[in-house]
DNA sequence: TTCTGTTATATTGTTCGCAACTTAATTGAA
DNA sequence: TTCAATTAAGTTGCGAACAATATAACAGAA
């Protein structure tokens, strides 16, 4: 190795976790304003896109789980954004729904991701595009890169 | 815009949002064997590197804030990892010292950096230092981005 | 039908991350 | 010299994030 693993200047890793708070510090004046957190806002993205979802759904498509999702649907709820009720069919299920405030909620949010890619990306429009494509490719290939090994280690303990 | 900007699938920031917890996913099992989380090992990391440090320059080159320094140094220091005391020079600030057991964990913590640059990165060797290089920039790119934006709207406000 | 194992969600307890506030020491202007 | 402003660290409170556990409902075999 031509230099030392252990400085915290060379580690990716602290790379990807000092960006990700830089990233969310750049959402939080902007869903401040609706009243959400992160995890919130991307928990409605679903909804608006879905219109309803069960817990386990939500779960699996936002990679969180039941310890962070329960509290913060409750929290949704009390906002009156959401509502939960079981599945007659099997009462283990419970449904997620929007409510007409939650789905009125999306109008505020569409002016969200261009204001934050103006902060993500260069200044530079020509650039916009290709950066954007790149960034969005590496980090497909990292993600999953990521998931396959930590199922091999998973399977072959 | 050709496609919609609300979907979850289409966002830059879901994927450094999912990707920051997966790669905290693949330290845990390393770090527990170590009895650490990621930000006491980065904190570690640091001391590492320069022996000892001020709380002060632990929150700027780690990013985090004394809410969040403060707990985890009296944490470190109960696990006989560091000492704090303040400077007689001027009795508010702290300064952080590794004790000889803190100072020992750093060869136990040689292999961590090796061990997760095989989970990011393609298990094709070739690619590696290509792909690890050209993460790099476009995250420091990206963070310098955010970061100068920021500053902008912070003057601006 | 009953018992066992599985599945879906919720709860508990710990740490992190940050905003807002507190405390105490230092600085500097009047 | 005095006192108001600044600085360094710590504290409080809340919402993640996750491991471990609990609870309840369902599914399948005997």
């Amino acid at each position: 190795m031509a230099y030392d693993q252990l400085l915290l200047s060379n580690q990716l890793c602290f790379r990807f976790y000092a960006l990700e708070r830089e990233l969310m510090a750049a959402y939080r004046p902007l869903l401040d304003h609706l009243g959400l957190t992160y995890a919130q806002y991307i928990t409605l993205l679903y909804l608006w896109e879905h219109e309803k979802a069960t817990v386990g759904e939500l779960c699996t498509a936002l990679s969180l789980d039941t310890g962070t999702m329960s509290p913060l649907l409750k929290r949704l709820e009390s906002a009156k954004l959401i509502e939960r009720h079981r599945l007659p069919s099997d009462e283990r299920t419970v449904e997620v729904l929007l409510t007409k405030k939650g789905r009125a909620l999306e109008q505020k949010a569409v002016s969200i991701p261009g204001n934050i890619a103006t902060c993500l990306l260069s200044s530079d429009r020509d650039e916009q595009g290709k950066k954007y494509a790149e960034l969005r490719e590496m980090l497909d290939q990292t993600l999953e890169q990521l998931k396959r090994t930590r199922k091999e280690r998973e399977a072959g303990k």
